[in-house]
DNA sequence: CGGAATCCTATCGGATACTG
DNA sequence: CAGTATCCGATAGGATTCCG
């Protein structure tokens, strides 16, 4: 049985650390929000900006970010079909989040034997 | 062949991003980090506090933590054995990410359908 | 007590081909 | 163009048992 998610069963799923993890954690998925945090992007545009992202791994993670609310599509019409994603106002609350582990990943780095500092 | 970092291979790897995403993600690692910012802990304390884990996904989990210099082991004398976890500085320097972590995940719930705010 | 060694399963993600 | 449908290999993680 899947879970209720979309997403691995977590212990204490009810904690908000989970539920922030849960939002972010997944290949590609970072890097699908940064693209969408940069500007709107249709399915096409963003396999553009990502390359070597299979068109069902892109499509589960959007699915999952629009299941979240984080995400949202809209079918331009016309001929052919076209659609565009954007960044819901949920999903653009989690910038901050990126942010920190962004400047977090940094810290490690530099706290990481291997990088020399004061040789 | 097993990935260099011992976690799951991700793209552009070399981003601050996923160097934060992998010291945190993985089942349990929350929980056990969150412990070890609480209070030192033994192997066997660790268990008594998170009594779901299996013993080989804690030493997994451990050992992933001091790969990556977050946590540290000290054996102390005696017998039987005794063991002893602790946060590094770099270790606590997850810190403020965990908080953002929690923050973020109260405002996606707040954002998501379902939670009724003005009725 | 503090793990290590096995075995086993679910699921995740990649490749590929096809459709409305 | 924007996905869907399959198949498939690789892990992650759980249960259990054993060792120093």
């Amino acid at each position: 049985m899947p879970s209720p998610t979309g997403r691995t069963l977590r212990p204490e799923a009810d904690c908000p650390v989970e539920t922030a993890l849960a939002a972010v954690s997944g290949r590609w998925t970072t890097l699908v929000l940064r693209e969408l945090l940069h500007a709107d992007h249709s399915f096409g545009t963003l396999r553009e900006r990502l390359p070597e992202i299979s068109p069902k791994v892109l499509t589960e993670r959007l699915d999952e970010l629009r299941g979240r609310g984080l995400v949202e599509r809209e079918r331009l019409p016309g001929f052919p079909v076209r659609t565009r994603y954007a960044l819901t106002d949920t999903g653009r609350a989690l910038r901050p989040l990126l942010i920190e582990l962004y400047r977090t990943g940094e810290v490690l780095r530099a706290g990481s034997p291997g990088t020399a500092a004061t040789p």
